[in-house]
DNA sequence: CTCCTATCTTGACAGTGTCAGGATATGGGC
DNA sequence: GCCCATATCCTGACACTGTCAAGATAGGAG
């Protein structure tokens, strides 16, 4: 490219801006768009439609970026892995450096993802409709379960059954708080209830929860 | 139409007859049907019209006994609750009679189920499908609450924490099987994988696992 | 025997995902 | 500075879905 032309155009081209007729990222607006429709309309009431709309594009505009619906929840829950690990790492900043508190700490995050964007947890864990063999959402998937395997290896852990202990509990808190199912727990302040999930975790650690 | 017409239909009249106006008990049909269409297509592929299809009625015909989809699936729900308890009974009725085997054998059961009908336990815990306010569901999914604040009463369990622990120990490992997600424990022959899970179980039990 | 009511069917409508074909803008080659 | 190959996006169509309205049929009460 030449000179000073106004050209270089905005990655987002004003969000209010009279539409032209090419978006400028549109995909990641899609993704933008199809998240906030899972969050507002839920998983099964979610419409490929819809969330063109919301983007302010027709109907078949998605088709060209991710094929079909399949392909864009695919790349939802790539993205969205990756941001469940990130809030688990979130929580690890702010926990001490033993390994057994990382690891309680890894479980909060995981509750916290869960909470906060319970659909988009679903599509992680329950959904059908992603493609789980898709190279990209497969790796971001299989860095969730490393880093759970590493922490729990770092605590001790020695065995399949360590692993998956921890693993249970913190998914089973996660999603039956997510689901809005488990009152006791759920409907408790934000600290008392980090406090009793740290409780719980902890309990299924390898060593009982005690250091070695 | 006069009189000796072979007129007497039996309630369920003939499965390969040719089919009459009047089904007989269309409202169990579909409710059968509902369950193979969920388990054969999946939670995401359900169909309405194709139930009735399976059914042998027209796409219309469900509205009568159930209103709409969501009244369908919401008496399958609660159906399926009731199916949920059982299994959890059966393998109780295999287990020794302390609270503690009780209790573990009350999770095992709870695998099982999802394990058998992983279509039908993601409708009763993670689907927004069914209305959850209906009083027969509500009923259903609070017996099988109770069940669980019961037995953990017993096996010495005082606190939220400990009815929480336990919850989220079986919840875990039955999505996280059902879904394929833990190949670790879901891969084992069915001896191990019950030997795994009920140390599992056990570790999250009030007293530790031990008897007091 | 008649009629009332529950049961089931047919037909229509709006909304969905996907495909085919046409419109439009972008950037590289000249 | 111009032009066109290509990526991007739109319009229109199809089969399928859930739901509603209106009609057909059967069972049972009187």
């Amino acid at each position: 490219m030449t000179q000073d032309a106004p050209k270089l155009r905005p990655p987002a081209p004003q969000p209010t801006a009279a539409r032209p007729y090419h978006h400028g990222d549109l995909r990641a607006a899609l993704l933008a768009a199809a998240e906030a429709e899972l969050a507002q309309r839920g998983m099964e009431g979610f419409s490929l439609r819809s969330v063109a709309k919301r983007a302010g594009v027709s109907h078949a505009a998605p088709a060209h970026h991710f094929g079909d619906a399949k392909g864009l929840l695919t790349a939802l829950a790539a993205e969205g892995f990756r941001q469940f690990l990130a809030a688990q790492g979130a929580r690890e900043a702010l926990a001490d450096h033993d390994p057994a508190s990382q690891l309680v700490a890894a479980g909060l995050g995981y509750v916290d993802f869960a909470l906060a964007r319970p659909t988009l947890f679903r599509l992680l864990w329950q959904s059908e409709r992603p493609d789980f063999s898709d190279a990209d959402l497969l790796q971001a998937s299989r860095a969730a379960y490393s880093h759970l395997i590493d922490q729990v290896a770092d605590a001790g852990g020695r065995s399949t059954a360590d692993e998956a202990a921890v693993w249970a509990v913190a998914h089973g808190l996660a999603d039956l708080l997510a689901a809005g199912r488990m009152k006791s727990v759920g409907s408790l302040p934000q600290e008392a209830r980090d406090a009793m999930l740290t409780a719980i975790i902890r309990r299924s650690l390898p060593t009982g929860g005690v250091r070695p």
